[in-house]
RNA sequence: GGGGACGUGGCGCAAUUGGUUAGCGCGUCGGCUUGUCACGCCGAAGGUUGCGGGUUCGAGUCCCGUCGUCCUCGCCA
């Protein structure tokens, strides 16, 4: 390169008229008319349109869009009927005196404008090119005010960054490990952290206090527009404190967050709803609260009720019957009705009762079951000519979730969602187990690690009630963080392990060095991790996390640019003492 | 592992009920063009319709299989 810049492509005004400039950059297009040529350039920071003489620059016949060049020239102003007022650079052009090509390009597989006019696939292949576009570069810029402003608060309130390892000691529960085979020590494996859970604990332990990490995590599951096999978090942790000092740090900065990102006030501190009142009101532990159309209870007329499915729901444990009003649903086509089942049977309702209130009464599959008693109920839940209640039953939460599936969908599908409104809200008191039915035992909710908020029942007792110090960050529907006020005693914590079905043994084999670390005076402590890409996501406004990650995997897990996984060859299998099972 | 959608020149799309030589826009290449900025005008090249098999006089279109991409259920402490 003989022509290094001394401007950028969004930086000459008029007054920067007369000098004598050097730009470098992308040719963005070429405009030949013959005698005279007009060619945009681009680089990270804007366009600069050039002029030249064809016939003084015989490079020019090489240059194409995609092209590298340098371009030494004098800034002038533009005739006053040639500005261009949707560019910042508009009422300036750069006369050309010297051309320099830098570098040429194969036809691009695609064209570099703000539209995007092809498949994400070819997009992800050639990234590089793909991400020269605006609306892909402004992306990146955002993740990356996006984790200064994260840094920024976090260190205000007096935090410390602390780096965990990478290559660290896999764990049973949870999520599957990526696992790193270790050379050195045959038959043995590191294992990628699905969140520095126990090391950030261990810190506290440490004395630091106050503690956050920007890390990334790791979880070999299958992905989702939402979910990538590796994603980042904020992490945080802090000792001496109750939830509400967490919420008050996150509610800091997120609120930071969104006045510098959103161009939105935030008002904090953020509602709170317990689970069980987002499980009963909305069917969901993630509760999309930008719209009403909340669900009622109708277990107590559909106990004894002539409809069979509602009797024998109210016989199941934790059995119930709920309901929910979709206004002017009396209107909807049996088609459009079915379709809402379709969404119920697909998160594993049996089935959605429905009825249609009609000036000719109640219509539907259940209408002819309702009393007048019943009828009375619905209207006591909000329901009146011209609507639609629809209902599901069986147990507790896989009926409220199937039917908030349901509001969720008449959501989208009547439009009720204000998309501009930001709706933090921290779900609290969650329940600490879950029964696994696969397993036949109970399990962790979050991880081993949550405080129960009341005294762990002997051994083999019901778990099913019991509510830990565990709490979620929820926007507008989506998880985007999730913590706790951790175990601090390890008689607590060896009570927790023996619970989830862990023998002594067992424990210490996986856990003994960190029931240590509690043993030597660990400090009462909590924290939480936020979902840093599903943030940046939803400050973007877009669809999938891929559009807020540099290179992502697509939804089977294939790095698109680089084609990884790959195999290894039979040399790195023998240093490991490894072999594929099948030929592979 | 299950369900759904899609796959046609480099890119985006079209092609009636199975029927002529698979068409259009963008891009590419060549020519013309001094105020464009999605420049314009003229011309040209470019196709194993993802792949394999089948039905048929005839398949982009129908059937079976397979591969790929996306969405999703399960899964994701």
């Amino acid at each position: 390169m003989r022509h290094q810049r001394t401007k950028t492509c969004g930086e000459c005004r008029l007054n920067h008229v007369g000098e004598l400039v050097v730009l470098n950059g992308w040719v963005q297009a070429v405009r030949d008319h013959g005698g005279l040529l007009f060619l945009d350039l681009r680089d990270r920071y804007g366009f600069t349109q050039v002029v030249a003489d064809p016939a003084q620059h015989s490079v020019l016949s090489e240059v194409g869009p995609e092209c590298v060049i340098a371009v030494v020239g004098k800034v002038r102003a533009r005739p006053a009927e040639a500005r261009n007022t949707n560019r910042s650079t508009g009422d300036i052009e750069i006369e050309a005196i010297e051309i320099e090509l830098l570098n040429t390009t194969k036809v691009p597989p695609f064209e570099v404008d703000d539209e995007c006019r092809t498949r994400e696939e070819l997009r992800l292949e050639h990234r590089y090119v793909d991400m020269r576009r605006r609306p892909v570069l402004a992306a990146m810029e955002l993740r990356s005010r996006l984790n200064y402003l994260m840094r920024q608060s976090m260190t205000e309130q007096g935090f410390m960054e602390v780096e965990t390892p990478i290559l660290m000691k896999t764990s049973p529960e949870g999520a599957r490990d990526f696992l790193v085979p270790s050379r050195v020590h045959p038959g043995k494996a590191y294992g990628l952290p699905q969140s520095p859970q126990l090391f950030k604990q261990t810190l506290m332990a440490c004395g630091i206090d106050k503690y956050f990490q920007i890390c990334k995590c790791f979880r070999d599951e299958d992905l989702r527009a939402d979910r990538q096999l590796e994603f980042t978090q904020l992490d945080m942790e802090m000792s001496f404190v109750r939830q509400e000092d967490v919420f008050a740090v996150m509610e800091r900065l997120m609120t930071t967050v969104w006045r510098e990102l959103a161009r939105g006030e935030v008002a904090a501190p953020f509602p709170r709803m317990t689970w069980d009142e987002a499980m009963t009101r909305f069917g969901s532990d993630k509760p999309e609260t930008r719209f009403g159309m909340e669900l009622f209870d109708f277990a107590d007329r559909a106990r004894g009720s002539g409809f069979r499915v509602f009797a024998q729901a109210m016989e199941l444990p934790q059995g119930t019957v709920r309901g929910m009003v979709v206004k002017g649903g009396a209107a909807l086509s049996r088609k459009q009705i079915d379709e809402a089942e379709a969404v119920a049977k697909s998160y594993g309702a049996g089935g959605m009762a429905w009825v249609k209130l009609t000036a000719e009464g109640p219509q539907g599959s259940i209408a002819k079951f309702l009393a007048a008693d019943d009828l009375a109920a619905l209207t006591a839940a909000g329901a009146a000519q011209g609507d639609l209640v629809v209902f599901t039953a069986g147990r507790f939460e896989p009926a409220l979730n199937a039917l908030g599936q349901v509001r969720l969908h008449f959501g989208r599908v009547q439009n009720l969602v204000d998309s501009k409104l930001a709706h933090f809200v921290w779900i609290t008191d969650f329940p600490m187990f879950e029964w696994n039915e696969d397993e036949k035992r109970f399990e962790a909710k979050h991880h081993m690690f949550t405080a129960p908020s009341e005294p762990l029942p002997p051994l083999g007792g019901d778990l099913s009630h019991l509510k830990a110090s565990l709490y979620d960050l929820v926007l507008n529907g989506n998880e985007i963080g999730s913590g706790s006020i951790r175990i601090h005693q390890p008689e607590v914590q060896a009570q927790v392990f023996a619970h989830v079905g862990l023998t002594p043994e067992q424990a210490q084999d996986k856990f003994g060095w960190f029931l240590r670390v509690l043993e030597y005076g660990a400090p009462p402590h909590g924290g939480i991790a936020l979902g840093v890409d599903r943030i940046a996501m939803i400050l973007a406004g877009a669809a999938s996390l891929r559009e807020v990650i540099a290179f992502p995997k697509n939804a089977s897990g294939i790095c698109p640019l680089t084609q990884s996984p790959s195999a290894p060859d039979t040399k790195q299998w023998d240093e490991l003492q490894l072999r594929p099972v099948s030929g592979g």
